[in-house]
DNA sequence: GCGACTAGTAGTACATTGTACGAGTCGATC
DNA sequence: GATCGACTCGTACAATGTACTACTAGTCGC
C-alpha cells in the first residue's frame, strides 16, 4: 500500500489519473496504461479465458506492459477481479414500461438483465460470492429496492422482499453459470445423472437437467415469487 | 490418471480400499492415509483456515504424511475440494412431521438444514458454485423432489419448483456466507454503505445490512415462495 | 539552464503453490 | 528367495503473486 497515485495513506480514492502523457519510450504503440484499460482487458482475457486464465503476466502481456507496472494502478490482483465484476454489472436505463402492474414488467426486465448480464460472463457468477458489493451492484439494488418501494411494498416488508428477489437471481445465474457454458459439460451432467437414475428416480423422472429452457423457468419462478411477494 | 488404486483406467470408480495394513514404517503414530481420513482433515482444515488455507503441504502435515502421498488416493486438488464439499452437505434423516400440510414444514425444515449446514462451514458456499453435483446434493434434490411430488405439484410443474428452490437456498446461503462470518467484515460494509448512503437512499433507509435477523428473513422469503408454488 | 520532485514503468528476485517423476518400503503369493 | 502390487515420499520444476529497487521522462521553481 506505498506508493500510490492517491498519495493519502489512509483514504485510498479512487480518482482517475487525468493526464496526458503521450508516447512513452515504448515505441509508442500502445496508449499508457490506465485503470480503465486494464479492467477492460481484464475482463477480456476473463471472457476468453476463464477465471483461471486471468493472471497478472498475461494480463501485463496483452496491455503490452511490464507485470509490475499494473501494480502502480491496482492494488493486488483482488483489486482486478473486484473491478472487473463490477464493471461488468452496469445497468443501463430501466425503460421504465407504464400502465398498471408496470412494477411487475419492470421488476422482471431487470432481474432478467441481471442474469443475463452475468451469464454473458460466466466468471463473474462464480467471483460474486466472495467479493464485496461494488457501486454498480448497490445500484442495482437501489433501483430495484426503489421499484418496490413505489410498487406499495411496506419498508417493514422491504427487505424480504429485496433479499426475496436477490437469492433468487443469485442462485440462479450461479447455478446456471456453475453448470457450464459449454454444451459438452451439461451433457456429461446430464449422463453421469442417467448412469444413477435409480438411486434418484423422481429427479430422473422429472428430466431436471435435460430441459434446458432455463430461461423459461427462471421466469416463472420469479413471476410466482412476485406474486407471492405481492399478496402479502 | 496414472496408477490408481483402481486399476481400471477409463471407469475410476471410487470403492473404499478396505485393506488392513497396520503401523508402517511411520513410528506407529498416525493411523494409515485413507480417502475417508483425508477428506474428514481437509474438511477440518477448511474449518479453520477458509478456501486460502487449504494446500497441500498443510493436508499431508495435518496428516503427518508426505504430501506426494496423498496423490495416490486422490487425483489432484480439485478432487479434494470436490470430496470435501458433498461430505458436508449430507442429509441426517427428514424427521417427518405428521398432518396436513406436513410438506410445507418438511420442505421448510430441509431447506432450513441445508441452509445451516452450509453456513456451518462458510467455504462451501463459496465452493458450490463451480463444482458438479455430488451424490448427496443430488441425495438432498431427490428427496426434496419426492416430497414436492408427494405434496400434488404435477411433474410439469416440478422442475420450476424445484429449481426455484433451489436457486432460492443458494442464493440465500452464497449471499450470506459471502457478507463474511465475522462481524468485523459485516459492520465494514455496512460502514461503507452508510457512507454512501446519499447515493442509494432507499437501501439505506431499509438498513439492508443492518437488520441482521438473516434467519428469520430466509424464513418469509421461503414461505411466500411456498405459497406461491403451492397456488399455481 | 538546473536541480528537485512527481508520475509512471519495469526487471529481478523470492516465497508459495500444485504436481510429475521415480525411487523406496512392506506384506502377500508363488 | 523372487516377484508383484499397494502404498509412501523426497526431489524437482514450472507457474504464480508481488516486494524491492532502479530507471525514465516530464513539470515546476529558480
Amino acid at each position: 500500500m506505498a506508493g500510490k497515485h492517491s498519495s493519502a495513506p489512509d483514504k485510498p480514492v479512487r480518482d482517475k489519473p487525468v493526464r496526458g502523457r503521450a508516447k512513452s519510450v515504448r515505441s509508442g504503440q500502445e496508449p499508457p496504461l490506465s485503470l480503465e484499460r486494464i479492467v477492460a482487458t481484464a475482463v477480456e482475457l476473463l471472457d476468453a479465458q476463464g477465471l483461471e486464465g486471468l493472471t497478472m503476466r498475461r494480463l501485463a502481456d496483452r496491455l503490452g506492459s511490464g507485470v509490475m507496472s499494473l501494480y502502480w494502478h491496482v492494488d493486488n490482483k483482488e483489486d482486478v477481479l473486484d473491478l472487473a465484476l463490477d464493471s461488468v454489472l452496469e445497468y443501463r436505463g430501466p425503460s421504465r414500461t407504464a400502465g398498471p402492474q408496470a412494477w411487475h414488467e419492470d421488476v422482471v426486465h431487470m432481474l432478467e438483465d441481471w442474469r443475463a448480464g452475468m451469464l454473458r460472463h460466466p466468471w463473474s457468477a462464480l467471483l460474486l460470492p466472495r467479493r464485496t458489493l461494488g457501486p454498480n451492484i448497490l445500484g442495482r439494488l437501489e433501483l430495484l429496492s426503489r421499484t418496490l418501494s413505489g410498487a406499495g411494498v411496506a419498508d417493514a416488508d422491504l427487505n424480504v422482499a429485496l433479499w426475496s428477489l436477490w437469492n433468487y437471481v443469485i442462485g440462479a445465474t450461479v447455478t446456471r453459470a456453475g453448470f457450464g457454458v459449454s454444451d459438452d459439460e451439461r451433457t456429461a451432467a446430464q449422463q453421469r445423472l442417467a448412469d444413477q437414475s435409480e438411486r434418484y428416480p423422481t429427479i430422473a423422472r422429472s428430466r431436471l437437467l435435460l430441459d434446458n429452457d432455463w430461461d423459461g423457468a427462471f421466469r416463472q419462478g420469479l413471476d410466482t415469487l412476485l406474486d407471492g411477494l405481492a399478496t402479502r
